[in-house]
DNA sequence: AAGCCATCCAACCGCCCTGCA
DNA sequence: GTGCAGGGCGGTTGGATGGCT
C-alpha cells in the first residue's frame, strides 16, 4: 500500500526536477494531456513515476498557477477557510485559484501558523492560546488524536478575534457546540466542518440576543463577519419540501436550522488568469487568446473537456469557471493586489451572472447584494487591515479544479426554475453535510 | 571565510478512496 | 464480494537558501 507499482521500478529518478524533465513533461501534457498518469513518464520519456509527474504538473507546471507571494487577502482567506475546513488543503486550494494545496500547506506551516501564534491564536483550533491552554488543563486529551484539535463551534466563534472588547459572548454557543467531529478521523488536525450550528453561532456570537431585527444588511455582512442580528426561533417543518422550507425560512428569517453550508457553498464563478508565463521563444510556450471575450489558454490536453483548436498547435480551453467559488462579494477584503485594473472591469461585468448568492439557498433576505456588500465595512478578524475590495480574481475552471470539484456539489443550475434550484441546492448542501432535511 | 541555524518549499511517502475486472 | 490499479490528499522530509555569529 502506498507505493504504486510504478514506483517499484528501478532507475526512477527522484528529487528535484531538471529543466529538461520539466520540458519533457510539459511538452507531453501540452500535446496529449496527461491521461493515465502512470503511463505519462514512459510516454514522455521520463524516468519518473506517474505520481511524481502528476505532482510536478499540479504544483509547478500547470499553466494557470499563480506565482508569487500570497497577498494579505489570500492569507486571510486561507485562515478563515482553515477555520472552516481544517487541514483540507485541497479544498482550501480550490477556493484560491492558481494556488496549490501544497503551496497553501507550506504557507500555513511556515508562515501563518507563526503569525497566528504571535497574535495569541492557536492555529489548530483558532482559539486564543490562553483558552486552549485552559481547555487542556481542564480536559487533558485522553485519546490524543481528536481531543486537542477537536473543532467546536466555540472554536469558530473565536474567529471574531478582533471583535470589540465590549462585544457580548455568544448566547448559543454553549448549546450549539459541535460535538460531531467524528467523521473526519482521517485527519487528526482536521476540525469538523461547521454545520448550521456554526453559522447560527456565528450569527449570534457577536450579537446581542435581545436584538430581534434581522436586517438583510446585517446578513449581507455575514461573511464579512459583520455583527448580525439573530433571533433564535423556529422553524422548519421536517416534512416540508425544500421550497416550502425556503418559504418558511423567508417568513421567519430566524431558523433553528440553517441550510447547511459547505465549501461548495462558498463557491461562485470566477475566472482566473494564469500568471505563469513561459518565454515566448520557448517552444512549449502556452499562449493565451481570447475567445468571445473570455480568456482562454492554449493548453492542448490540459483540459480534456476543452474545445479544441484546429490549428494543430494546441487546443484552447475556456477557463471561465462557472462552478464554484466564494461569492466574490461575500468577502469584503478581496484581492486588490492580485487583480489587474483591466481585468476588474471585465470581471465586474461578469458579476451578475457569476454570483451565487446566499439568496439562492436562503432566498432573498439573505441576498448578498453587490452594492450592499460593497458598502459594508468589514470587520477584520486576523489582520489589522482588511481592504475593502472584492475578491475578484480571474479564475479558471481548469481540469485540476474540476477534479477537485468532483467531490463537491455543483450547483447554480442555469436552466432550472428557482424553486428547483432551491430544492436541488438544498439537497446538495444537505448531502454535503451528510444531513437531510 | 566558515560554520551554524532557521526558514522555505519542492518533492516524497503513506494512506484512503474509487472504479473496474 | 474481492483484489488490484490509479488518482488524490495530507503529513513529512530534506535540500536550498539566507542570515547571523
Amino acid at each position: 500500500m502506498g507505493r504504486h507499482s510504478c514506483c517499484y521500478k528501478q532507475k526512477l529518478r527522484k528529487g528535484l526536477w531538471s529543466p529538461e524533465e520539466d520540458e519533457k513533461l510539459l511538452n507531453y501534457i501540452t500535446k496529449h494531456g496527461h491521461g493515465c498518469w502512470s503511463s505519462v513518464p514512459k510516454l514522455a520519456g521520463l524516468q519518473r513515476c506517474g505520481k511524481s509527474c502528476r505532482l510536478r504538473w499540479i504544483n509547478y507546471l500547470r499553466p494557470d498557477l499563480k506565482r508569487g507571494a500570497f497577498s494579505q487577502q489570500e492569507e486571510n482567506l486561507i485562515i478563515e477557510l482553515h477555520a472552516v475546513l481544517g487541514n483540507r488543503w485541497s479544498q482550501i486550494a480550490a477556493q484560491l485559484p492558481g494556488r496549490t494545496d501544497n503551496e497553501i500547506k507550506n504557507l500555513w506551516n511556515s508562515c501563518i501558523k507563526k503569525k497566528l501564534r504571535q497574535r495569541g491564536i492557536d492555529p489548530n483550533t483558532h482559539k486564543p492560546l490562553s483558552e486552549v491552554e485552559n481547555d487542556y488543563k481542564e480536559k487533558p486529551p485522553t485519546n490524543n488524536k481528536n481531543n486537542d484539535k477537536a473543532f467546536t463551534v466555540s472554536n469558530v466563534n473565536e474567529l471574531n478575534l478582533i471583535e470589540p472588547a465590549n462585544s457580548k459572548p455568544s448566547t448559543v454557543s454553549s448549546s450549539s457546540k459541535l460535538t460531531t467531529n467524528n467523521d473526519h478521523s482521517s485527519s487528526n488536525l482536521t476540525p469538523t466542518p461547521p454545520t448550521q450550528e456554526f453559522f447560527l453561532d456565528r450569527f449570534a456570537s457577536s450579537h446581542d440576543s435581545s436584538t430581534t431585527s434581522c436586517r438583510p444588511s446585517d446578513l449581507v455582512g455575514y461573511f464579512s463577519f459583520q455583527k448580525l442580528s439573530y433571533k433564535p426561533n423556529i422553524c422548519f417543518n421536517s416534512n416540508s419540501s425544500s421550497s416550502e422550507m425556503i418559504s418558511e425560512f423567508n417568513s421567519c428569517m430566524t431558523p433553528t436550522i440553517l441550510p447547511p453550508i459547505s465549501s461548495s457553498m462558498f463557491q461562485t464563478s470566477i475566472t482566473v488568469k494564469p500568471s505563469i508565463s513561459l518565454p515566448s521563444d520557448n517552444p512549449n510556450s502556452i499562449g493565451s487568446c481570447e475567445v468571445n471575450g473570455i480568456q482562454t489558454w492554449e493548453t492542448s490536453g490540459f483540459n480534456n473537456s476543452g474545445s479544441s483548436c484546429s490549428n494543430g498547435s494546441s487546443s484552447s480551453i475556456e477557463l471561465q469557471n462557472n462552478t464554484t467559488f466564494f461569492d466574490t462579494n461575500t468577502f469584503s477584503w478581496g484581492l486588490p493586489d492580485c487583480g489587474k485594473p483591466g481585468e476588474e472591469a471585465h470581471l465586474r461585468s461578469l458579476e451578475n451572472e457569476q454570483d451565487i448568492k446566499w439568496s439562492e439557498y436562503l432566498s432573498t433576505p439573505f441576498l448578498i447584494g453587490t452594492t450592499a456588500i460593497q458598502n459594508q465595512t468589514s470587520q477584520p478578524m486576523y489582520s489589522e487591515v482588511k481592504p475593502e475590495t472584492h475578491f475578484i480574481t480571474e479564475g479558471s475552471s481548469t481540469s485540476w479544479q474540476q477534479n477537485h470539484q468532483h467531490h463537491q456539489y455543483h450547483h447554480h443550475s442555469q436552466t432550472s426554475q428557482p424553486s428547483e434550484n432551491y430544492a436541488k441546492n438544498l439537497q446538495r448542501l444537505a448531502v454535503a453535510f451528510g444531513q437531510t432535511f
